[in-house]
RNA sequence: GCCGGGAUGGCGGAAUUGGUAGACGCACGGGACUCAAAAUCCCGCGGUGGCAACACCAUGUGGGUUCGAUUCCCACUCCCGGCACCA
């Protein structure tokens, strides 16, 4: 055996092994029980970064458990190939998106292969090939059939300048990224998806998921259902003729229709109908309107932007009192939500109670909460109170609608509806979602073509099946205006399919959200002539789904609803794709940047700067360490290409190894927290692979011995009480920590608790200078308990040990050890003792001590005796195997 | 702005169901070995007071519940993620 550890020799000898037998290859098929663990797939940037690596390593710890137990455990890979980086990249180097991307996932596989995660790379998937997409293109197509895809118009953010559409990312500031221009909403078709349709099903069945609550919590949440009455405001007579039609009305949607008395104006968006013919013949509101639509669509800036609003002149009745109420254009007010109109009751609307004050309109206060709080909930029109709106008893419901006094929330809902009935107005009540239908077109390059062909006869007709796929021409080169599609006739002139007349391809490709909601299925069946077959139905629903928080959200929803809708077209039989969810914390690195003399900003690596600190020890700024100049500190974010805080695992697979990166990564914190990057303790993961590797060297130098407890050993038919306390020690620390380390990986899914255990077992076993034959078969035991608790974090170094531990046998083929139940009992225990809940002593008693037993010990103590300065106890609680605290 | 999460020594973190706060590491300090350095090994390492035994304080801030709170409740501060076209 080599005396020092050389990964590099390792680690290529290791993999080599593993690729040369298919190790990682997972039949479709098996007498074990299947395991299907999923990562969530790359976007192919050009190298992994540090979140791969925790992301991936997790994932092979998993496999490598979980295979060790026993299972038929299935880890794959791909790539989410397509999207808007490629099409930047392209821009900035004159490259073809798929040439970039291409190289990149060589590049990046070969980095996956030097990690050696085990990957079964047979079933590899890049979502750019047209064996994949043109499965997106006829599940479209299937959907629309199916009345799940229509088309409407949506709002984009418009660079005026490039004449194109901008993602949310490209506009910074309100301006578009290369342009500099001031972006504006434009509404432009688009196809949707019916994810609303599924809105309840997709809340209801959140329930039984085995994921994180804080996720369940946050996809309830943007679901949002709400019940609300829809009811319809009447047109004032002039209004009614403005609008062209007298039976009509404004159109609203509330949650709290209880406050219906306190209307006292209505407000709509800049896009509403009414707002447009308010403006015609009014060039201040017109102007008011066009100011709206300028900015972009991001709800975060339409959220914290001041709340703007001007009256329209026109009225609408209220239902009720038939008092008129002003209509105001609000720039809070959104086109996309509910009916883009709202009844407004500043009494007890926080929103609209800004407006009002604001503007100067009167705010009623309809809801007391006297007798129902309690009292301290006073009212007045001054300053906003957070118990405004909440539910609480109808007041000052005036002469109109007296009978409203009095009554709760619920019963008041049902009186307004009634009251509106009499009266003659539709009033339904009505269940709404914050979710919104997807909206999947895209006036990009990079992605999967929409496979509808326009025709100026038939209008929009789908491509024939036999007709797909809509392959995407390979070789443009976006210049940032326009699409290229829609400027390269050979891609969409074509004919129509059903008349045969010249026609027109769609040029916008799919949200790549689109490629991730089912590639985890195709993993099963990579190579089939159909989206998926039955190989898919095997290995669904994932047993474990691991990736980032950040996707929490849209990602996992998308591919919710896919999944169900796939299930309602019979393609697959589950009604959930991700039985389990791992959300790791994102890797993140400080920010270092300075502004330009031109209005941009330059970012400059972490390792590029020196740091000064403040006196309270956290970050003021920086030094560029090339010539000292000043550069501001940004704080704490993403690793991210642009802001050049992304740290390269090359480095530390070239210095240290693969083994130390994924030891690293692993002993830092628990998978789920957020990792701020530190390269100070890599060297200390080194260090300890090393000492492991000396270790077990040392052992086996002086001879591998058959380890204790196995058929041939030296403890086999003698008594436990034959070991030394010492032995005794330690064979009782490593069986509880092989009871540990199982339900670290299995259960709790904490891997630096784990590995801080085997470290303690390592310790304790490097105490022992007994060196005789007993010894060190309790010494064997131990280091091939530890070498087998580590494999899964650390499996090149642990195959090189175990072939010298246990010449001819491979790690790969081992099980999880047996934790020996006897090694666990124990005569005496230790426990604490408290006076007063302050920790004052220990006693040592037997284990099968009762409780009186332990109150007199403890009682008896020299230091509670001290406390106790010869008073009786008021009190002494006794927790089994803790503690004792005696109140005095 | 809204939704979700977080805050524990100089640093990463541990304390799993309300029961010994700081496991295990990193960094640092002292010592051994060495001509010297590296590597390795040993010791120390939350704060204040004390020669010491020990005492008191301490888990972002302020309150509360409890025999006992890092853990539960209320109010706040700061940080991170998401907000529908980054993926």
């Amino acid at each position: 055996m080599q005396s020092q550890y050389h990964p590099r020799d390792i680690e290529p000898a290791v993999q080599k092994e593993w690729a040369d037998s298919g190790a990682f290859h997972a039949p479709d098929g098996s007498d074990k029980p299947k395991y299907y663990c999923v990562s969530m797939l790359p976007y192919p940037s050009g190298k992994l970064h540090m979140g791969h690596v925790r992301n991936y390593t997790i994932n092979d710890a998993l496999y490598h458990y979980l295979r060790m137990k026993g299972m038929n455990v299935l880890f794959p890979m791909g790539w989410d190939a397509f999207g808007l980086p490629a099409e930047n990249a392209a821009m900035a180097n004159k490259v073809a998106p798929a040439k970039w991307t291409r190289d990149n996932i060589a590049y990046m596989k070969q980095q996956c292969q030097a990690m050696g995660w085990a990957i079964d790379w047979t079933r590899e998937v890049a979502t750019c090939d047209p064996s994949y997409y043109r499965w997106n293109q006829w599940f479209f197509l299937r959907l629309w059939e199916k009345g799940l895809v229509y088309k409407k118009s949506g709002m984009v953010n418009w660079d005026p300048v490039d004449m194109t559409v901008l993602a949310n990312e490209q506009v910074i500031d309100g301006r578009g990224w290369r342009t500099g221009a001031l972006v504006e909403k434009r509404e432009i078709p688009m196809w949707y998806m019916r994810i609303t349709d599924y809105a309840d099903e997709l809340l209801g069945s959140l329930d039984g998921l085995g994921w994180p609550e804080q996720v369940k919590q946050m996809q309830r949440n943007w679901i949002g259902r709400s019940e609300g009455v829809e009811f319809v405001l009447p047109y004032a007579p002039q209004t009614a003729r403005r609008m062209n039609d007298a039976k009509a009305g404004l159109k609203v949607f509330t949650t709290r229709a209880d406050t219906i008395m306190g209307i006292t104006f209505a407000a709509v968006a800049a896009e509403h109908p009414l707002a447009s013919e308010a403006a015609n013949g009014n060039p201040r509101l017109a102007e008011f309107i066009e100011e709206c639509k300028r900015g972009g669509v991001q709800e975060a800036e339409l959220a914290t932007m001041e709340k703007k609003g001007m009256p329209t002149g026109l009225f609408v009745l209220h239902p009720i009192t038939r008092e008129p109420v002003e209509v105001w254009v609000g720039n809070y007010v959104l086109m996309g939500y509910g009916e883009g109109a709202v009844m407004a009751v500043p009494g007890h609307d926080e929103r609209d109670f800004a407006f009002a004050t604001k503007y100067g309109l009167p705010i009623k206060q309809v809801i007391g909460w006297e007798g129902t709080h309690g009292s301290g909930k006073p009212y007045s029109t001054d300053a906003w109170q957070p118990w405004y709106a909440e539910h609480g008893i109808n007041v000052h419901s005036g002469a109109s609608f007296p009978a409203l006094d009095g009554l709760g929330f619920g019963a008041a809902i049902a009186a307004v509806v009634a009251k509106l009935g009499e009266l003659g107005i539709e009033a339904k009540t009505r269940v709404t979602y914050r979710l919104r239908d997807w909206g999947i077109s895209r006036q990009r390059y990079w992605g999967t073509p929409i496979p509808i062909i326009q025709c100026p006869e038939c209008g929009d007709v789908g491509v024939p099946d036999e007709q797909l796929p809509v392959v995407l021409p390979e070789g443009l080169v976006p210049d940032g205006t326009g699409s290229p599609l829609a400027k390269t006739p050979s891609f969409y002139e074509c004919k129509c399919p059903k008349c045969g007349g010249a026609a027109k391809r769609d040029t916008d490709t799919m949200d790549t959200f689109v490629d991730s909601s089912w590639y985890f299925m195709r993993y099963a069946c990579p190579d089939a002539g159909a989206m998926v077959d039955e190989r898919a139905q095997y290995w669904m629903p994932l047993d474990m789904y691991i990736g980032g928080i950040e996707h929490a959200i849209l990602h996992l929803l998308y591919a919710r609803f896919w999944t169900k809708a796939m299930r309602d077209l019979g393609l697959v039989d589950v009604d959930e794709p991700f039985t389990n969810l791992l959300t790791q914390g994102m890797v993140l690195n400080h920010i270092f940047s300075r502004r330009t003399g031109k209005g941009g900003i330059e970012y400059f690596a972490p390792d590029e700067v020196e740091v000064t600190h403040d006196a309270e020890g956290k970050v003021a700024g920086a030094r560029l360490r090339g010539d000292g100049s000043a550069v501001d500190y940004d704080g704490i974010g993403t690793m991210s290409k642009s802001k050049r805080n992304g740290v390269d695992p090359q480095d530390m697979i070239d210095r240290y190894g693969a083994d130390t990166a994924r030891f690293y990564v692993m002993q830092a914190n628990p998978p789920t927290d957020t990792m701020i990057w530190s390269d100070a303790s890599v060297e200390g993961s080194f260090r300890f692979l090393r000492g492991l590797w000396k270790t077990v060297h040392d052992h086996v130098a002086a001879g591998v011995i058959a380890p204790y407890g196995s058929p041939s050993s030296l403890g086999q038919g003698r008594g436990e009480g034959q070991l030394s306390p010492q032995l005794k020690a330690l064979r009782l620390k490593l069986h509880r920590t092989i009871e540990k380390v199982g339900d670290d990986y299995g259960r709790r899914l904490q891997f630096n608790t784990a590995i801080a255990a085997v470290r303690e077992l390592l310790n304790l076993r490097d105490d022992l200078k007994d060196a005789s034959p007993l010894a060190r078969a309790v010494s064997q035991e131990a280091l091939e308990g530890a070498i087998l608790l580590l494999a899964p974090i650390v499996p090149h170094i642990c195959t090189a040990l175990w072939a010298e531990l246990r010449p001819g046998t491979k790690l790969i083929d081992q099980p999880w050890p047996q934790v020996d139940k006897s090694a666990l009992v124990q005569d005496e225990i230790e426990l604490v003792v408290q006076v007063n809940g302050k920790l004052r002593g220990h006693v040592r008693v037997s284990s099968s001590a009762t409780g009186e037993v332990i109150e007199a010990t403890a009682l008896a103590d020299e230091s509670v005796q001290k406390y106790l300065n010869g008073q009786k106890p008021r009190k002494v609680i006794v927790v089994p195997g803790r503690l004792v605290n005696i109140v005095v």
